[in-house]
RNA sequence: GGACGCUUAGCUCAGCUGGUAGAGCAUCUGACUCUUAAUCAGAGGGUCGCGGGUUCGAAUCCCGCAGCGUCUACCA
């Protein structure tokens, strides 16, 4: 196995020629002395952060985790060790433990797992500690640990090696503990209501329940194309068909699209579904949702979050301003007297760029998306959509050109939209029928005779998870909150992959 | 998808108008029994993203490619 001297070094091997090659002779070393590099379970007192909160001097402890920096004093070593709760010194001397497992110990490198049994005891400038009396490896790290000081900045390296960035970046790892939180929260939530959480299919023979490029995929053993969802919602639908009165999903959808600051093509969304509710009640719903889970993000104090022009102010209650009235409030009450040209030319006035063959409910879209949208902060209901532009929702009693859909947009961004659902099996029919023309989407027969078979008129909602979490993290990329982002697939892999195994 | 920018040691970064590559941390050797970014002395480590071109000579200039980033486009 290991290399002749004059033999080719594997070209994997360039990127850590030493280093990777002194720690692993130094696992070997340690397999001799009757050390196994690679451990077993080690029954431990506690977690790090138990420890310190139980702390005594002079009771015996086990505790383990990952060495994240040493101190060399020639006959004695203070090195700190890492865990998932907590960072705590240890203190080896050859005094205490012996000529022979003291210099054993030298042999450990930063970034190696151990565990130590000890007494706990405090140094001279008061640190809690744990005095090393016998000791264990329990993994070898061959590869060091990023910078201590600097840690890991490169943003490629973070999201491809995000175990790096979790390790030396601790705000990273807080922001993913938060995001957990959110997830946990929102689950809690729904459940308090009398929501039952269901599991409905990600792999589906006709994408349905948006409008959006599906990714596609192959199932050999029926010798079919199927497609990973990319909404939900017929399956929830046929659930409340089936007697769920009140049922939701969170889980990933995939939409086949480009990357960006605020898309990745899988992302996580939360659906739910409410019989006998209506867009109103799922309003509701939404502001009570994230109210609890802001405030369980932030327990005290008023309900801000983000900075600079990004801060927003959750407290309730929350506006709701028709679409209509939004348009006008920025563009004049004369808007929608406006002929064709002279809209094209008042939106060119704000800085849009509006095609020529754009007509006037297209421009007026325009207007809202790139210059109304983006600047609404604080929470806020969007009402009475146009029905062109949410060609599958319900139009309102009262208007049948605007649909009874709310949007709500915070931060800027859509958040989450909420509708009154179209429960008219023949006009679903006929709506599916406009829109495959258009969209290449199958119609989805088993869906429609769902329909026929009656479902309860319903209040139905979607939560995008992954900006919720960015809202209340205050992060402005959802690579950030996405443990593992899409990249691009590299040539080569992470460096080190086969190195040693002879190949390539 | 388009425009612009970046890519130098394991990590964080210098490297001028082209003259054969540096620092700190990490690693190795030595000293050191209360340190905490330990300290002190010494050493090793680089296909300068990849491929081509210009040139006596390229990390540096030019072209192509890849990855990443920013903005932009589609979408939640």
């Amino acid at each position: 196995m290991p290399q002749e001297g004059s033999s080719p070094v594997p070209a994997d091997a360039h990127s850590l020629p030493q280093e990777r090659e002194q720690r692993i002779a130094k696992a070997r070393k340690l397999a001799e002395l009757g050390r196994a590099p690679y451990g077993r379970a080690f029954a431990r007192t506690g977690t790090l952060a138990e420890v310190r909160a139980a702390f005594e001097p002079g009771r015996v402890v086990r505790v383990a985790g990952r060495l994240m920096t040493i101190r060399n004093m020639g006959k004695s070593v203070f090195a700190d060790l890492r865990d998932g709760t907590d960072r705590f010194q240890v203190f080896a001397s050859r005094q205490q433990m012996g000529e022979e497992p003291y210099d054993v110990f030298k042999l450990l490198d930063t970034g190696d797992h151990i565990g130590v049994e000890g007494e706990l005891m405090l140094t001279r400038t008061g640190e809690q500690t744990v005095r090393v009396d016998k000791w264990t490896m329990l993994s070898k790290a061959l590869l060091p640990l990023p910078e201590k000081w600097h840690g890991i900045k490169d943003p490629e390296a973070r999201y491809r090696r995000r175990y790096l960035d979790l390790i030396s970046n601790p705000e990273v790892r807080a922001r993913f503990d938060l995001r957990s939180r959110i997830v946990r929260e929102l689950r809690s939530f729904l459940w308090s209501r009398g929501y039952t959480e269901v599991e409905t299919p990600m792999m589906q023979p006709a994408p349905g329940g948006a409008l959006a490029r599906p990714f596609e995929t192959h199932y050999s053993a029926l010798n079919a194309s199927m497609y990973l969802r990319i909404a939900p919602e017929l399956y929830l639908k046929r659930l409340l068909v089936g007697g769920y009165d009140r049922v939701f999903e969170l889980n990933r959808n995939f939409r086949n699209e480009g990357l960006s600051k605020t898309h990745n093509p899988e992302f996580t969304m939360l659906e739910a579904y409410e019989a006998y509710s209506d867009m109103r009640g799922m309003m509701r719903l939404v502001q009570d949702m994230i109210l609890h889970v802001a405030r369980t993000v932030k327990p005290e104090g008023p309900l801000e979050f983000g900075s600079g022009d990004q801060r927003v102010d959750m407290a309730p209650p929350w506006r709701e301003a028709a679409y209509r009235d939004l348009i006008v409030e920025k563009m004049g009450p004369d808007w929608y007297e406006l002929d064709r040209a002279r809209a094209g030319e008042r939106a060119a006035a704000l800085g849009l760029d509006i095609a020529p063959q754009m007509d006037l409910s297209e421009i007026t879209h325009e207007v809202y998306e790139k210059a109304i949208e983006k600047t609404l902060m604080a929470p806020t209901f969007v009402t009475r959509l146009p029905r062109e532009f949410v060609p599958l929702a319900r139009t309102c009693e009262d208007d049948e050109s605007v649909v009874d859909v709310y949007e709500l947009v915070i931060q800027g961004k859509e958040i989450s939209p909420g509708y009154s659902e179209l429960n008219d099996p023949l006009d679903q029919r006929r709506r599916f029928e406009a829109q495959v023309g258009k969209e290449r989407h199958r119609m989805d027969e088993d869906f429609l005779a769902a329909l026929e078979q009656s479902m309860p008129p319903a209040g139905g909602m979607g939560l995008g998870v992954d900006r919720l979490v960015m809202i209340l993290a205050g992060s402005e990329a959802i690579r950030d909150v996405i443990l593992f982002p899409q990249l691009r697939q590299k040539p080569e892999a992470v460096p080190d992959a086969a190195a040693g195994t002879g190949e390539r």
